[in-house]
DNA sequence: AGTTGCAACAGGGA
DNA sequence: CTCCCTGTTGCAAC
């Protein structure tokens, strides 16, 4: 569950199902997705209550009270799942957090994560989620004034600055395929190239696009916190290569832009 | 005179005329070129005696005794002239300085260049001549050897790196040309394609082209201390677009790689 | 013909 | 499908 719908949707039902619960204890079992060492993790988090949880871009930040916060990242791909008291947990996983009231939460990357802590007071000193830039979901914040500023004198590519998260926080390399298609943007497209009506569908693509997919509860391949899947599985030209374009028939074709792939209409796409 | 071997020759020529003299007075009528505001630049020469002078790069250093450093670097290109007691300074020049004696230093720069004072025991803070790499003139530093070890590793381009002051100093876009038609190697041509048998051809070429250059006084098209113009100007190729090569007879191209531009032989140089 | 600093870009590794 | 770090490259400015 890597993108910003994903983790929206299990910040918010982190938020629900943990509130109030007392860590007693947690196993890590891969000290290198901690930021700090383990004899320094221990304290941050145990003897600790969870307070709210919220999704700021792929990350999900859960209060620690009363002094702390939980910082964690799916990177690549992988599942933070819940367990009821008297459920079984898995049997493999990178971290596991203990209530006391018998309940759990599991963290398994398929790849690689991260699970850090932080005092509260020093999070503007954990680099990776200080420099998070626009929050699509926040409608006050992420205004078209305010995406449009962003990319203002910005000389590159569009699809690099839209999966920068010092830019824009929450956009990987699934949800860009459609919000590109929909923009009527290629990849390579020069951002002073881009016109201002342009840059308008590609808000608006980008703001629906997110939130129609966490409407939905995320992709239909990744899990939610009771590891039940998404809903969220028509991409328009995402995946799609060799089938025909939606909105022209050409045939969609997966490119090579800088290091990541690209599925394009190479018709509508210019 | 902007590369090696006539700065060499130019801090020879100062360090004979100018040691022992006694900085009266100095007159800066460009301050941008300076590191440090005037106020602190006069105190910094201003009756200090000259010591020896060297070249480092693409720089002259003059000590200034008993406790500074003068670092002179003429930039795109420029002069730095002698005048004898009694004889007429020139009307127009960016920094002059004159001695007790009546003697004087003028400065001029076409373009941009930096006259720049320094305590000596702050030196090792002057960036852009602190962090100089190999000597190529200095033949007990630059061996083949210590020129290998430099481009180990090395993925890029190989003009890029020769003409990198911070890894081999002194080699700027007019004796890189032929340094690289004598190494028979492309601009372009990435170093780690770059045979052990290139390496020295290279190695000598470097090493040949500007001990030879600094024997005949330099560029013909650049002046010394007193004004007299170098011996060198039989390029192979360089600034020969058009005319035949002188090893195979093809016809010698002016090419763009990055922002400079090179002259090279299309057929002896890959 | 010079250098600096920054943005953009590419590759390797956790 | 992730990030960081490093080195490289291109561009603008002094």
């Amino acid at each position: 569950m890597p993108e910003l719908p994903e983790i929206y949707n299990l910040a918010n039902q982190m938020d629900s199902a943990l509130k109030g619960k007392l860590i007693g204890s947690v196993d890590v079992r891969q000290e290198k997705c901690l930021n700090v060492p383990l004899r320094r993790f221990r304290p941050l988090v145990i003897g600790k209550t969870i307070g709210g949880a919220t999704a700021r871009g792929k990350w999900v930040f859960m209060e620690l009270q009363p002094d702390a916060h939980f910082l964690l990242s799916l990177g690549m791909g992988g599942d933070a799942l819940y367990h009821g008291p008297g459920a079984t947990r898995p049997e493999k996983y990178q971290v596991l957090f203990e209530f006391t009231d018998g309940s759990a939460l599991s963290i398994v990357y398929w790849w690689f994560g991260y699970a850090h802590a932080s005092k509260t007071a020093d999070l503007k000193s954990h680099k990776m989620t200080a420099s998070l830039g626009l929050h699509p979901l926040d409608d006050s914040e992420f205004t078209y004034r305010a995406f449009s500023a962003m990319l203002d004198g910005k000389k590159g590519a569009i699809k690099p600055v839209l999966m920068n998260q010092t830019q824009i926080a929450g956009i990987g390399n699934v949800y860009i395929q459609d919000i590109l298609f929909r923009a009527k943007l290629h990849p390579n497209r020069r951002i002073p190239e881009i016109a201002e009506v342009e840059r308008k569908l590609l808000f608006r693509a980008i703001k629906g696009n997110l939130k129609r997919a966490a409407k939905l509860g995320g992709l239909a391949y990744e899990k939610d916190f009771y590891g039940r899947p998404g809903r969220f599985k028509d991409f328009l030209v995402g995946y799609k290569e060799g089938q025909p374009c939606p909105e022209c028939g050409a045939t969609i074709e997966k490119i090579r832009t800088g290091s990541t792939a690209t599925f394009i209409c190479p018709s509508c796409q210019t």
